[in-house]
This record gives structure tokens, sequence and C-alpha cells, in this order.
DNA sequence: ATAGTAAACGCAACTGTGTTGCAAATCCAT
DNA sequence: ATGGATTTGCAACACAGTTGCGTTTACTAT
């Protein structure tokens, strides 16, 4: 997938890409670690530096929940522009929630100009009822 | 107001409240400290104290934006549970958007409870584009 | 295959937000 | 006014994420 795109390859890429591929949630930088740390071993920076690129490449896509921490997840539908995320108030586990529309006029102020939209619906997960 | 709820009265509560009342943005704990600076020096641990008091108080509520920092805003429609906010690229700036109706099916997985909804747009502001 | 170069990595040190423990100050009911 | 609970300020801490820099790695040109 990456060399399609004629990006550099490293270990560290293809072995975080993958595992964000694999994984239908949004991650914490620490559940990679985990998840990765008999594979391979990442310095948190490293893994910081490799989210970042991911993320500027398209690959994935970065959101923040309410305990302020990135999560991370592979980009499925391309260039859109809307995401929809769900939080568990409970285990913080967050979701992405793929097929949402939205109406898109939300009354903004005049001169403004919408770019992304963001949904995110907070309550219980069904683990968590 | 908050005597009106039977609540305790202190001067930063006062305030912090006032300054978030007259204000229409959510803004930042550095906003507020430097908003208030003439008027009360809080420190910072009261600063936050207060606000997350404010908050469980129902008075304002709290968002977390991109730059990962709390926002508050003081609440106009009490015990709403949609929010919606716009976030500037350029300049950070968040902007409550007060009216806006959401379609209420957003495909939710089987067993999920939704018990708020947020919906954040971002774009560019006036001053920006 | 090999050498050279640009990019990526690991380490250490740093920044900034937000939190905790505790003693001193403040609020408010009596 | 006074006593007891609540708030405040200070110092120290926790943790996510960032920066600088010297070393290693990936790719390119030979």
């Amino acid at each position: 997938m990456i060399r399609h795109r004629g990006e550099r390859i490293t270990s560290g890429r293809i072995h975080i890409l993958a595992m964000l591929l694999s994984e239908r949630r949004a991650v914490t930088h620490h559940e990679i670690e985990k998840r990765l740390k008999d594979k391979h071993r990442f310095d948190r920076v490293t893994l910081y530096r490799v989210l970042d690129w991911l993320n500027e490449k398209g690959f994935v896509h970065r959101l923040v929940s309410a305990d302020r921490v990135w999560r991370f997840r592979a980009n499925i539908h391309e260039h859109s522009q809307q995401h929809a995320h769900f939080e568990c108030l409970r285990c913080t586990k967050v979701v992405c929630l793929d097929d949402f529309e939205t109406a898109h006029d939300f009354g903004l102020p005049e001169g403004y100009r919408s770019r992304e939209v963001e949904l995110t619906v907070k309550g219980l997960c069904a683990e968590c009822v």
C-alpha cells in the first residue's frame, strides 16, 4: 500500500499501518505499543512520528476524545471529509461509525467556511450498558 | 444565579461564571486568566477546580478541540444533550453553534446507547478566510 | 554490489495541560 | 462573632506529545 503510493518504506510504518488496518476501533499510542511489543519495539517518539506521517499522507486519521489523547484509525474511505465516532462514557473506547449522513446546513455564522465535519456520539457501548 | 441554586458562593465562581456568560465563544483557561487578571488573580489549580465545579453543576460545559485543550462555555440552554461547535483550522478559535438539529439515526452498533451528541465543524472563520 | 545522500530512528531533555496532597484562608449557618 | 466544612494557593507530580541531535536505515546513482 505504501510502496504503491511511492512513499518510503520502513518496518515501523508497515507494522503500525497493518495493525491499524486490522483494527476497527480508533486506538491510542499505548494500545499500539502494547499490541506490537512482540513484533517490534518502538520508541515513543518514533511511534508518534510514524503516526503523524501516516496521518499526513492520508493513510490514517487522528481524533482527540474526552481524555485528551490522540487516537488513530486507518482510513477506509479516503478523502472523506466527514467522520463520525462513538465514545463510550464508561470505558472511553472509541468506535468509528462509518455510515452517517448529515444535513449540511448547520447555521454557520456569516463568512464562515466549513471544511470538515465531525460528529461524536457519546453514550454507553454494548459491554458497558 | 449560583445562590439561586443553593450553591456556595466564592469570588472566583462569580467572576469566572460572569466572564463566561459575557463571552459567546468557548474559551481556554488561559483566556480566562488573561481576561480576569485585573479583577482577580487565580491560581491555575483554582481556576481548573472552579471550572470543573461549574461544569459538574451544569452552569457551563467543557469541550476538547484539536489542540487538546479544554475550553469552557456557559450553558444557555440547560439540559441540552446536543452541542455543535465550530473550530477554526487557522486560529484555533472555537465558536458554539447553538441552533442545530441532527438527523437522529447515525447507525449505532447493536446494543449501543447514545446519551450525548456533539457535532464539530472544522473550517475557517470569517477573519481567517 | 557499493557508496553516497536524504530520510527515519532512538535517546535525552523539554513543554504544557491538567491533577493531587496538604496547610492556610474563606464561606456561611448558627 | 464563632465553629466546621469548603475553597484556595502552593509545591510537587503525572502524562501526552515535541524538539534537537547524533546514529542508523532506506533508497538511488554509479
